[in-house]
RNA sequence: CGGGGUGUGGCGCAGUACGGUAGCGCACCGCGUUUGGGACGCGGGGGUCGGCGGUUCAAGUCCGCCCGCCCCGACCA
């Protein structure tokens, strides 16, 4: 392609919205252009990227057996009502009304319209086991769309889901996919690590998350660098120490003026904050017997030293939703915000984290303005309706496998596998004969890569000050020739084009700027949109029968004999396949 | 949804305090010069100042309402 003709603009600075390195520069060189908060248009040279990114993720996903094929954006919402989402799911949801008035729904996910295809056309165990994906454009109405590309609300995913008898053939399907997102990461490549991450509404038995760490990742990881423990901190496990063992000491109700905050508190008494005990009040969602969902109001205590973790809260719950309850909420209940108490309070459902009943003599609130309790114990003067592990993993807490100390770090995540098991094929019916002719439902799985966030890690990563510098798998366009001065002489032009055209007729992907353009502009377009390999040609270069060659990712340039230019940037080219293949490696299952 | 910010030509910004009829850099068009790291000269084109309403002789500027976009949080297969 020549530049003279690429539907392409670059732009000296970045829009002032663009925070993000990725964003930034994929709006510079001209690859994205913003249509609305989180719509984007993806531009030819973004376009190029993405279908080699989606390439190797055929290449990948066929490997395991993958079948593409492609489903529809727009659902009617009965299927979505068939399995409970069209409820469950709120604003994020796409609904519309067609012309006869009747629901419909942007996509999501596809797992209504895999189970609706599997249980009209799967009826018997030798159909299975089956692996479909389909790479197609979703639609989640976020309430934040950020950071460019990381987070949008129009957005193209590969997906695909398996279909098995047992769960035997789910869990290896499971393990396939958990390998060949590694090698589809690595291949683009950018580092993941696989967490363990909470199920969500998807419901199922197994999740990881593939995780891109960077400091602009909006996830929190819990990670262990001595055993591999790695976890999303939303359902991170850790080792809590309990405190040595005292006397239970009389209660005492101490005046405690303005200590609304658990610093204040332990500030004015002058007591570390792990002898206090934190009161957070929340309102879940929670089923009721008549089939449908009530707010139940939830007092939970964590110690004052540790911080309530809200999924780990709903789902100790089963709670369909959970939110900080208003202050209203909390003076209703007869609570007093700032100096709430558990004890002697009635009617009111109490979650403590199961450190707090090893935890004596702790400061509680008083219920009463202006007061707390002193050596409040568990147990003698309050009882929970449940204990159980509802704080999160804080830097520096030890290892639930190990022991040696976490840490935590932000991620992006870049895909996602899920066990979902019989979920959906019950909700929806889809059953199949097994040898013995018993009907049983078909066992699903749910794995998906987002394209375009993909590519904005992989900008994330790959760039500096001067642009982007694409790895050679994913790169719109191989080779970039330059050509200087090329209205003036007419051997640059000669040898540039001649280049162009044998390197094309080579199968290599060239990008030729032949604008007449000076040469700052030329350089500095070519290290923004970042192009692998650089070839100039100028009346300095041709007059030695050569050009001069330049890796976007190192600074040396040297030059070539025109007579080996195809043999060096074959070779090249080579190398660094080899090298990005070279990171492409077995990665042991972490269950 | 809560908190903060912002909106003036394609992009980056000034002008708003103190109301007087819109400006700068880059980009774009024409001509000429220039050509190894974002050139120069001359001449051009392009803006309902986010929208609506109000105050006023006069509103980019003051007042009210609304909207878009960005950031933090909540939320998130």
């Amino acid at each position: 392609m020549r530049v003279s003709q690429l539907f392409n603009v670059t732009l000296r600075e970045a829009p002032a919205e663009a925070e993000v390195a990725s964003h930034q520069l994929l709006v510079r060189a001209g690859f994205i252009r913003q249509l609305a908060a989180g719509i984007f248009s993806y531009m030819p040279l973004a376009r190029r990227t993405l279908t080699k990114i989606e390439n190797i993720m055929r290449e990948e996903m066929n490997a395991i057996g993958g079948q593409e094929m492609t489903m529809p954006v727009v659902h009617p919402a009965d299927i979505w009502k068939e399995t409970q989402r069209w409820y469950q799911i709120g604003s994020e949801m796409g609904r519309f009304k067609d012309k006869n008035n009747r629901d419909m729904v942007l996509a999501m996910t596809h797992e209504e319209v895999v189970a609706d295809i599997v249980r009209k056309d799967i009826r018997s165990y030798r159909q299975l086991p089956r692996l479909i994906y389909h790479i197609q454009t979703k639609w989640r109405d976020d309430p934040r769309p950020r950071a460019g590309l990381i987070r949008v609300r129009e957005f193209t995913m590969k997906d695909s889901y398996s279909l098995d008898a047992d769960w035997e053939g789910l869990d290896k399907q499971y393990r396939a996919h958990y390998q060949a997102y590694f090698n589809i990461f690595h291949r683009c490549g950018i580092p993941v690590i696989a967490v363990k991450s909470d199920v969500g509404m998807m419901g199922g038995q197994m999740a990881h998350e593939y995780m891109y760490l960077t400091p602009i990742g909006e996830d929190t990881l819990v990670l262990c660098d001595n055993c591999g423990y790695s976890a999303n901190r939303q359902i991170a496990f850790f080792q809590k120490t309990p405190p040595a063992p005292e006397e239970p000491l009389p209660a005492e109700k101490v005046y405690t003026p303005n200590a609304k905050t658990i610093e204040a508190l332990a500030n004015y008494l002058q007591v570390p904050k792990q002898k206090t005990a934190k009161a957070v009040f929340m309102v879940a969602t929670l089923p009721a017997e008549d089939g449908g969902y009530k707010d139940t109001f939830i007092f939970a205590i964590v110690r004052g030293d540790m911080e309530l973790n809200e999924t780990k809260l709903a789902n100790t719950l089963k709670a369909k939703d959970l939110r900080p309850a208003t202050e209203e909420e909390i003076l209703a209940t007869g609570a007093v915000p700032g100096y709430a108490s558990p004890v002697g309070l009635k009617d009111v459902p109490v979650i403590v984290d199961d450190l707090i009943p090893q935890s004596p003599n702790l400061v509680a609130g008083a219920n009463e303005e202006g007061y707390h309790l002193k050596n409040v114990n568990y147990g003698r003067d309050y009882q929970a309706n449940i204990v159980a592990d509802i704080t999160a993993a804080q830097d520096g807490d030890a290892c639930i496998r190990c022991g040696a100390p976490l840490r935590t770090a932000r991620g992006v995540e870049v895909g996602n596998i899920f066990k979902l098991g019989t979920r959906y094929s019950d909700a929806m019916g889809c059953t199949f004969l097994d040898k013995d002719g018993v009907e049983k439902p078909i066992i699903m799985g749910s794995y998906g890569i987002g394209s375009g966030r993909l590519m904005a890690c992989i900008a994330e990563e790959h760039h500096d000050e001067k642009g982007l510098i694409w790895p050679i798998t994913v790169a719109p366009y191989q080779v970039e020739i330059v050509s200087l001065g090329g209205q003036q002489s007419e051997k640059v032009q000669q040898v540039a084009g001649h280049l162009y055209q044998d390197l094309q007729n080579q199968g290599i992907e060239v990008l030729y700027d032949d604008r007449d353009e000076s040469p700052g502009v030329k350089f500095m377009d070519a290290d923004l949109i970042g192009i692998p390999i650089r070839l100039t040609v100028s009346e300095r270069t041709v007059q030695q029968d050569s050009v001069e060659f330049k890796r976007r990712d190192q600074e040396e340039k040297r030059l070539i004999s025109l007579s080996e230019v195809y043999a060096t940037v074959k070779e090249e080219i080579d190398r660094l396949h080899q090298a990005i293949q070279a990171k492409v490696v077995e990665v042991p299952f972490e269950g």
